[in-house]
DNA sequence: CCCACCGTTCAATTATTTTTGAACCCAATA
DNA sequence: TATTGGGTTCAAAAATAATTGAACGGTGGG
């Protein structure tokens, strides 16, 4: 799949922000997120005052278009959060610090809604599963749907805990 | 990102098969893993009897290259396992029902890697910031750092804990 | 009420990942 | 030792995802 080798350099940094941005790359990658994304974060989460999306635009040397979506997500996941700044018209934001708040919004964001689309798939398959004629068919079925089941389960209990686990 | 919606139908399958191989293609692609190793997974996970290199090609309508390596990697994961069948040249697999293997195969292949090679940059990352000069920077960095060296440890830390509570 | 500027949107482009298929290797068979 | 058939490999093609940039909407200041 991906390799976590070989990174191409952003220009315009220094060598802590840019190793620090690329293990951020490294961090949302594995969470299946872009790579703007974690050098948006990561410029961010060293960055001494809050930023607007101009500053990303000028130190990362990506498009107005990139930040401004990636911000939109950082934000929904509550990753970053809006602060005031010096110039008024902008909107800042700072980097939200706590793993406990980052992990509760991408399992909010990202990982909840996949898997309550999967229930509802494994319930329509239960339906169809009645239809069928075929006794032993049937109960074929029926003991491999209750695996799946039992899956998605425990995967919805897993969240809790993980949130627990990495409370600050 | 992926929305979870408009899966191409497979053919030459029953609706239950057509169905459940759409739920493990979901499955995977939040694992991050291609939709043809969800397929063969799903395929599998239905078949009463082992099948062979040839019965997914035949069956999922997918290259030999793509089940082949398919096959590989759902054997180094654990998903699926070796074992006799009707054609002695054959190699045959079973999916291994067992969650807990799976998941194991899952971190030992996929997650643990990344998390080393993200301990490495961290190092290097500490060792960057020694040569800070300035005070306060340096300062800051070490406390940034100190940071993701805690996320670092807590995410590993996790690990076993997912696996013992997803022990069947 | 107009201008200037900040931020958003989205169609087109670019980059990346996945799949294909033909060439190849190897073992079993004749 | 030639042949056949199962399985692997990998360069090229196709599919998918991410990024760009130009056009647009809205807001605050003049």
């Amino acid at each position: 799949m991906h390799d976590g080798a070989a990174q191409e350099p952003v220009a315009g940094l220094g060598e802590v922000e840019r190793r620090v941005i690329s293990f951020c790359c490294d961090g949302v990658r594995i969470l299946g997120l872009p790579k703007s994304i974690g050098e948006i974060y990561g410029l961010l989460f060293l960055a001494r005052t809050p930023l607007a999306l101009d500053d990303f635009v000028a130190r990362l040397g990506i498009s107005k278009g990139s930040v401004s979506q990636g911000l939109k997500l950082l934000r929904t996941l509550g990753a970053i959060v809006e602060v005031e700044g010096p110039d008024q018209r902008r909107t800042y934001f700072q980097a939200d610090l706590n793993l406990k708040r980052l992990v509760g919004g991408f399992i909010r964001e990202q990982v909840r809604p996949h898997l309550k689309s999967g229930d509802e798939k494994l319930k329509e398959i239960a339906e169809v599963i009645e239809k069928e004629e075929d006794e032993d068919d049937r109960a074929f079925y029926q003991d491999r749907l209750g695996k799946l089941d039992r899956w998605s389960k425990q995967a919805r209990l897993l969240l809790p805990l993980l949130q627990r686990v990495l409370g600050e």
